[in-house]
DNA sequence: GTCTATAAAGCGATAGAC
DNA sequence: GTCTATCGCTTTATAGAC
């Protein structure tokens, strides 16, 4: 019986699943408004119905796939930050990710751009996305703290100046890359990264 | 009889005109989708069919205002690119051009934004954006040289990569101010820039 | 050129069968 | 839990009056 209901519960959670990355791709691929809940549910293999039998409303699945995607977001940020030895490895190791998430997960890349829009115009979306990026910016601003000062490093940016300036440059980077591909230097954000927080002297 | 048609036709255009401003307003707070052009044609004071005896489909108004955004962008970065006599005064203008922008002209930077999303998925209008964007970084590029050869300047970033990066930064911290605005650091985009091409010695 | 009326299609969401 | 059918509303776009 026990077997019964978690195979039950497995089903179900699989389900949402689906449901969930179909809407991640038609989302990133349609926006919020030009991606129909039928839409949705088709590229899943599923019906309208079994959406709303796991949301309350297209908004709900929007919300739903940004707090996921906030989370492991969080959560890359936190991993490359936990494994540096140095500032320079840092920069490097941005630098990579960065280039792994343009390339392998162009959807993802999208998706995050639908969702700062989404933000900019939904008040409550805004105050959480706000809260969730100055706690990142924080955590590579004491990242950093700790990586210069292990090595006497100086600068005329405070550290939480250079961490609002590593995200701020992934977002407008990542923006030309999807648009104008091939012209973007490559590694420029490891480049430029470097040139600005570690001054040649 | 000439003085007539003139008339009218100024007329026509101002109605145009008309259209084409609420529909900045509209696109920019509703996004493409969300903007109907019922909603642009009542908050311009007509109604729809107005729309389409000036525009052949919502997609032609919306390319329309893509088209007169685009020249006037430009148009901008030139007069700023003409007028300056040192790389340092170059970055000081374009911080102050980048704030004025974000805060008295919310609106156009919002439909920038929609722009950068719209050209991320429809190609024709991605490959428009990808030449004006290139054209603007040979631009800012080529007085970057010029005023780095005046001054003996020298960088481990090419004038082209370091063009890339103020665009970039301009669009990534715009984001930011609109989701933070306050928690952002003020005049970073200038310091960052400051910090990333002159570097100190 | 601008209006009102309307066509035709698509939308989010619900109801009821299974 | 998932389906089909349907409601009620909004959308883009057109037709015809003025």
């Amino acid at each position: 019986m026990a077997r019964r209901r978690l195979t039950q519960e497995e089903r179900k959670k699989e389900t949402r699943q689906l449901l969930l990355e179909s809407a991640v791709e038609t989302f990133a691929q349609l926006g919020f408004h030009g991606a129909s809940v039928d839409k949705i549910a088709e590229y899943a293999g599923f019906s309208k119905g079994a959406v709303y039998a796991h949301f309350n409303s297209k908004e709900d699945l929007f919300l739903a796939i940004l707090e996921q995607q906030m989370l492991l977001h969080v959560e890359n940020i936190h991993q490359v930050i936990d494994q540096q030895h140095s500032l320079s490895h840092f920069l490097e190791t941005m630098d990579e990710y960065f280039h792994s998430v343009r390339q392998e997960n162009r959807t993802w890349s999208m998706l995050n751009m639908e969702f700062l829009l989404y933000a900019m115009r939904e008040e409550s979306v805004r105050h959480k996305w706000s809260t969730m990026i100055t706690e990142s910016v924080e955590q590579i601003s004491k990242a950093i703290e700790k990586l210069m000062s292990k090595e006497n490093h100086e600068s005329t940016l405070s550290t939480n100046e250079m961490a609002w300036t590593i995200l701020s440059l992934e977002n407008g980077l990542a923006i030309f890359y999807y648009i104008s591909e091939d012209r973007v230097p490559l590694h420029l954000y490891g480049k430029a990264l470097q040139n600005m927080l570690l001054s040649p002297r």
